[in-house]
This record gives structure tokens, C-alpha cells and sequence, in this order.
DNA sequence: CGCGCTCTCCACCTCAGGGTTGACTTTGAT
DNA sequence: ATCAAAGTCAACCCTGAGGTGGAGAGCGCG
């Protein structure tokens, strides 16, 4: 794997080179320029266009959460990651509603810092253990859950839904065979069934119209 | 630190007891018993006290999820950590809600493992990246940001991305051929190259990762 | 009761899709 | 001028997917 580009974003001039120097030495992380405030870190991701920017949340003129949405909103290919102080801050569900895909304490470990940078530029997201349990209480509480009313489509019945849901989250014949617990031929003919009454002319098809049906949420 | 344990839920005799050797042969985790489907989860979880239940979700019987919903029910004192094969699956939100605090794929390691048992049991979070992106995109999504922006998503060349718009669009490789106006062969290298980038198995996971990053509309 | 629907399973066949390797050209960056 | 990346094409092999046809079990309904 290639090295991860990241732009490190913080007030305090120790603090990012002091970073600037840890992370470059780290095995895959490769630090291509640092920014002092929100403006900035927008700036400089928008000409060295990073994998990652490192953000620090508190920055004068322009706070980390500005400076995400407004990368969000050019349209950067990059992703923020947030290093910041403390976990409880108010501003962490505002960074991570603007687009946030990572959220670490200063008193991360330089591995921690690596892994998590990794894990955000292959597209994934980490999060402080302290942060996640707090998205958890607001997924309880809000009860929102993020799953739509499912129109049955067509003439499916139950088990063929079932069938089409794991073809749509990419799961191969046999797959769906070990997870509902029947042979490969059942799941054969089941996939047959269904690509007749969807017009569907392969998996892929019902991939497609899994997602336009809602069976399937991107 | 005293030890964390752990009560192992699934329904394949191998895993739980290789995850019980495994985890037992682990600093600061003892397991102190195995369950073979939700029912008897819940029923040994009650009786045993232990601070972690670490969950298939695929069970006969009950599955993961009621059995999750069960001990909140009851008041149970200790915390769920599901684990499971894929990270996509339908039942992890349903999971989560249910009051699972933790979720781990089977290709996780033991240090990782390890490490999820310990974070959860210090009344934190710990979820599997994949699954955190997609917390994060649910709390997009109900919150106020309507629009993604379409990330180009990883190393995708432009030729690249127009091949996997042709496959979300339900084209075969023939097809796509014709209306790019090259051979087949070269339309099988692109297709390659787009599977290996996006770690995609067929082109089924490719046409869900397309409506994933935008590239089709459902 | 017979009828239709659903779910389960088997056997056989074909082929598009995917894996691998290697080669040639053009383009742009260094 | 050199190098890397992108795009184009070809030959090979192999597996999973999809097509066909059939069969038995359980269920509800007129």
C-alpha cells in the first residue's frame, strides 16, 4: 500500500511540529505540510490535496468544524480526521455531522494516531471508544431508525426478499446458503425466481433494483 | 485491572470453542462459559454474571439480535459485544439498537478482540470501522446534510469510473464494450483493476459501491 | 378432497465473469 | 530523456452463476 498524504491543522506551533516530526516517522504516513488555523488548512488541502487533514477543533479565525464543511463543501477528495482534547466537547457531533471520519484525544498513542489514519484513508471510520458510545446513545434515543418503509416490491415472497437483501449486500450463492441455513440449490432456484418476477437479467441487476426499492440503503 | 468475562454466543461448535481457548489464552480476559444459540445466551448470561456476552448474530433459534434485546430487557448487567462475519449485515443497526456495544468482524484478531472486550467493559464503544462509517452516514443523513458529495471515491482512473457507472447500470462486459467503443479485453482489465481497487469480490459488490459513493442514483 | 403456493432439494449443462500474464502506445511529470 | 501511469488488447484457465426440468413436503382455501 501506498503511503497516506496528511496535512496536519493546529493553533499551537509545538504542537504541530511536534506531530509534524512523530507522524512522518511512522511506518506509511507521510506528512506533506502543516496549516495554523481553519483558513488555512482549507487552503492547503485544496492545493496539496492530502489524504487526510489532521484537525485540531479550536482554531482562532476559523474553528476545525468551519474548515470541514468547507472542504465538504468544495468537494475535496480528502477526509478530516479530528485530534482533539477532550472527547466530551460539544463540537464533536458538529465535526462529525460536517463530515468527520475520524476522532482522536491528544493522549493517543503515535500508533493509535497511524492506525487511525489508515483505516480513514481506506474509506473506513475510527472513532475515540469514548465517542462511539456517545453516537450509540443518540442512535438509541433519537429511536431514528435509518431504515425506510420498504415497499414489497413485485410479487416476492418472504424468503425470496430474504434472498435478494444478501444478493444486494454482495453475498455469493453459497454464502447465502450458510446464513439462511438451507442447501445451494435452494438458494439457486430462489435466485431464479427472483430474476424472473424482477426482470432482472443477473445479480448485479438485482443489485440495482435492491437499492432503488429500498431493500438495501447505500 | 481485574480480568474481563466473557460468556461466547454461537451456534458452531468449532468457533466457540476455538474462541474460547483463544480468549481465555489472552491478558485480562477469562471466558467463563459458552452458549449455542440466543436462548441458552441469555439463560447462562443471567446465571453467570459475566461482564461481556460476545455475540454471533446468526443463531438458530434466537438470534443475536433478541437475544441482545432480552438481557437490556431483563436488566442485565452486562454489555454485548457482537461478532459476527460481515460487517454490512442487515442486522447490525438492529443489533446496536438492541444495546450492543461493541462489533467485531471474524477476521479480527485476538489483540483486537482483546482489545474491544476491554474498552467495552470500561462502559465504552468499540465498532468495527466499517460499521462506524455507517453510524456516521445515518447521522448524516438524519441530520441536515441532504447531499453527499460524491467522492471520487479511492484511486479510480476517470475510464475506471465510467466502467463501474456501466455495471451499476446493469451492463455486461460486452455491452459496456460496445458503448465505449473498445474491446472486451480491455473492458475485463478495467473491470480488474476496479474490483482490486475496491476490494469488491464480483461485480455485485460493485454495483453496491457504486450507490454507496453516489456514482448511481437509486 | 383437490388445487395452488411456498419452500426445499437434486442433476445436468453452458457460459459470462473473473484471475493471470504479458505486450504495446500515449501521455505527463521529473 | 526517462520513468510511471493510463489505456488498449490478447490468450489462457477455471469457477460461480444462471437455465432447465423435475420432485417431494407443508400449508391454506374453496
Amino acid at each position: 500500500m501506498s503511503e497516506v498524504r496528511v496535512l496536519i491543522a493546529d493553533d499551537q506551533k509545538v504542537v504541530r511540529d511536534g506531530l509534524a516530526t512523530l507522524l512522518d516517522l511512522l511506518d506509511g504516513i507521510t506528512v506533506v505540510g502543516t496549516a495554523h488555523d481553519g483558513d488555512d488548512a482549507v487552503r492547503q488541502a485544496l492545493t496539496l490535496d492530502p489524504d487526510i487533514v489532521l484537525m485540531d477543533l479550536h482554531m482562532p479565525n476559523c474553528s476545525g468544524v468551519e474548515a470541514t464543511e468547507q472542504l465538504a463543501a468544495a468537494g475535496a477528495r480528502c477526509r478530516v480526521v479530528v485530534l482533539t482534547t477532550y472527547s466530551d466537547d460539544d463540537w464533536v457531533f458538529a465535526a462529525l455531522r460536517a463530515g468527520a471520519r475520524g476522532f482522536l484525544t491528544k493522549d493517543s498513542s503515535a500508533e493509535e494516531i497511524r492506525t487511525a489514519l489508515i483505516t480513514v484513508s481506506r474509506g473506513d471510520a475510527q472513532l475515540d471508544p469514548t465517542v462511539q458510545r456517545r453516537l450509540l446513545e443518540a442512535l438509541s434515543r433519537s429511536g431514528a431508525s435509518p431504515e425506510l418503509p420498504v415497499s414489497i416490491p413485485d410479487n416476492l415472497t418472504p424468503r425470496e426478499v430474504a434472498v435478494l437483501r444478501l444478493i444486494a449486500a454482495g453475498r455469493s450463492n453459497s454464502e447465502i446458503a450458510d446464513e439462511l441455513y438451507v442447501s445451494d440449490a435452494t438458494v439457486k432456484t430462489h435466485v431464479n425466481h427472483v430474476l424472473a418476477k424482477t426482470a432482472a437479467r443477473d445479480r448485479a441487476q438485482l443489485v440495482a433494483y435492491a437499492f432503488r426499492h429500498g431493500l438495501a440503503t447505500p
